[in-house]
DNA sequence: CAGGCTACCTGCCCGC
DNA sequence: TGCGGGCAGGTAGCCT
């Protein structure tokens, strides 16, 4: 369930389940879940159990369990696990002798008992168990904050996003400008500010880029409110329950709807090899 | 450095 | 019915 309201879904109940219990043992099924470890699969399992889990935090898309090792009384995290959904990654927790899924890429028992599976039909995803660096993962370094994010500076990030003479959805999913938006809370937040995704960023005012995160901001936050975006059991939280937000769209996958504002009828067109959705009456290039 | 394209996967839906 | 093509919430790494 991929984008920022959704994996925030993921990381409340992950923290509800999994923070201040130890990891007993983990298993990496598919070679894909841990592509990103130098030692693959074996190097996660040999070096997480006994662990326990201190927090679960995130940062845009990414979220990651803060580690600290039990027995030796270490109270400072330096180590996690790095959780990356992907197009379809669930993290679902899970009774003993739970009945299989058939995209169980990885899991991890806990010592209450519980599992944690990870479970990625399209193996996009992937667990990175690694150092924190400044409480970060080292992988998530490049990762710039996200607009839900108490420190996030959007007069900062309005002034990068006026420096690109570049498109601005494209700029909205360049993770490194502003993270936690894909091509759902994209499409709905230059709704919502009413500005053609393929403006040029330096056309734009300071006022209306500010306008368009705080948009973003409004979007993201009443998407999470109602458990995220799902629009078929791919996208579910711990427990495996969807979401409500599919029923507030007002562009993304809205094609041929009328526009919640004008009436008009709203378009699809291809951008970056997927689909833009926008009301063309309401939201004009200039 | 910025932008554009491709790759990595599975599964579903559509048209022929 | 079968098959090919297009499409789907993402990121990273190439080229130019």
């Amino acid at each position: 369930m991929p984008e920022l309201p959704e994996v925030e879904v993921v990381r409340r109940g992950l923290e509800d389940h999994m923070v201040g219990h130890t990891i007993v043992s983990a298993t990496v099924l598919h070679p894909r879940a841990a592509r990103n470890q130098l030692g693959g699969g074996p190097e996660i399992e040999a070096n997480i159990a006994g662990l326990r889990v201190s927090a679960a935090k995130r940062r845009g898309k990414f979220l990651w369990l803060e580690l600290i090792d039990a027995p030796s009384g270490e109270t400072r995290p330096d180590l996690g696990l790095l959780v990356h959904l992907g197009m379809s990654g669930q993290m679902l927790i899970k009774e003993p002798d739970a009945p299989i899924s058939p995209h169980l890429r990885a899991k991890v028992e806990l010592d209450n008992g519980d599992e944690v599976w990870f479970v990625d039909q399209r193996t996009f995803g992937y667990w990175w168990l690694g150092d924190l660096v400044d409480g970060v993962p080292e992988r998530v370094s490049h990762i710039a904050t996200d607009v839900l994010d108490e420190s996030a500076d959007f007069s900062a990030i309005a002034r990068n996003l006026k420096s690109r003479k570049s498109e601005i959805k494209r700029l909205l999913l360049n993770q490194e400008i502003v993270s936690g938006i894909g091509n759902i809370y994209a499409d709905e937040m230059l709704w919502q500010a009413k500005i053609h995704p393929l403006q040029r960023a330096d056309r734009l005012s300071l006022a209306r880029l500010e306008e368009l995160l705080q948009a973003g901001k409004d979007v993201m936050s009443k998407a999470l409110a109602q458990g995220g975006t799902s629009f078929d059991a791919l996208y579910v939280n711990v427990d495996g329950d969807s979401g409500y937000f599919a029923l507030s769209l007002n562009a993304y996958a809205q094609t041929g709807e009328p526009c919640g504002r004008c009436g008009t009828l709203i378009i699809r067109e291809s951008f970056m090899n997927r689909g833009s959705h926008y009301c063309p009456n309401c939201q004009k290039r200039r």
